[in-house]
DNA sequence: TTGATACTTGTAATAATATAACATATCAAC
DNA sequence: GTTGATATGTTATATTATTACAAGTATCAA
């Protein structure tokens, strides 16, 4: 797994391939992708940073739509129920997947400068914290990892030379 | 480090301990333990659990205070700052610190099935966390490590013979 | 003791995030 | 086409958190 929200990359096909993956995956479960939750998918993933419920209702309104609190709850927890999109809890906020229809647990690594979002691998952490919480007797479901600091980009300009 | 969250203990010795140890910490570094702050760590020692801001100063009201939000925000911002209690960040709630004087950044195990929260030692964790991280040339500051499951007596309790 | 200063608390107002409830519309299968 | 399930529109409300400013209290030096 890359990092891709701290590397130049081919941005355009970044959406669109997105997009695509995740009509190719509602297609194939039986899942209708409307024209609402592929609009807030295509609003996320235009960023690779984590947006509030509330920047994607401003989004919607200027494009004309009167959009209320629940048009954007519902498509994000359509986007996140289905792996297309994930809460980063620490800012209560959504960002797009980077690997639609791969499966995955990723970890978070939240630039705190630039306030890109990008998902790591996180097997290795899963693994110690599974251990970890075993020998208190738990019995760990869903995990909750989010690392914030510094992008390389940002780590260089904030230290320079 | 234990999980004492999930175990029977001396829960009375429990606060006790805890409030003995943060009026110690604060007297060793000049901060003001005042009757607010003592009160909502107390509040929060009671419990092996989160508890939100708002679920405080009913508390505080109860009492006969005229409890207005700054005044649990404050003090949790202070109990936070200085180690004395967690936020819980899938939460968004408080839970007191189980180690109080002792450097630790914990992982967290939720019980969603009694609320239960415990601390488990993390360093293994922010190990690979902090590996996954570096080979994205990302440099982490802080990092949030939540696992939410079940604890062994709701295990027991769920799944039973 | 006094006054300067920083820190803490009281209080009102408001911002930001999220959900409940119910009516209407659209879709999918029959 | 009818029907049941799913999705959307809309209003209202719940929950979590911060801003702003006034008033009180601790600390310490002069
Ligand atoms: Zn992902
Ligand atoms: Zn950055
Ligand atoms: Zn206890
Ligand atoms: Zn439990």
């Amino acid at each position: 797994m890359d990092a891709k929200g701290f590397d130049d990359h081919d941005h355009a096909s970044c959406i669109k391939d997105g997009v695509a993956s995740a009509a190719a995956y509602c297609t194939e479960h039986g899942l209708q992708f409307t024209p609402q939750r592929r609009r807030v998918l295509e609003i996320l993933l235009r960023e690779h940073r984590a947006l509030g419920a509330y920047d994607i209702l401003d989004v919607l309104r200027e494009e004309g739509q009167t959009a209320q609190p629940p048009i954007a709850y519902r498509a994000l927890d359509f986007l996140v129920s289905n792996g297309f999109a994930h809460k980063i809890e620490r800012l209560n906020a959504f960002a797009a997947c980077a690997h639609i229809g791969e499966r995955h647990a990723p970890a978070f690594l939240i630039c705190r400068a630039c306030r890109a979002v990008a998902e790591a691998a996180a097997a290795p952490v899963r693994a110690a914290l599974g251990k970890a919480a075993q020998e208190a007797g738990f019995t760990v479901e869903r995990a909750v990892i989010e690392a914030e600091g510094l992008c390389p980009t940002c780590r260089q300009t904030e230290a320079p030379a």
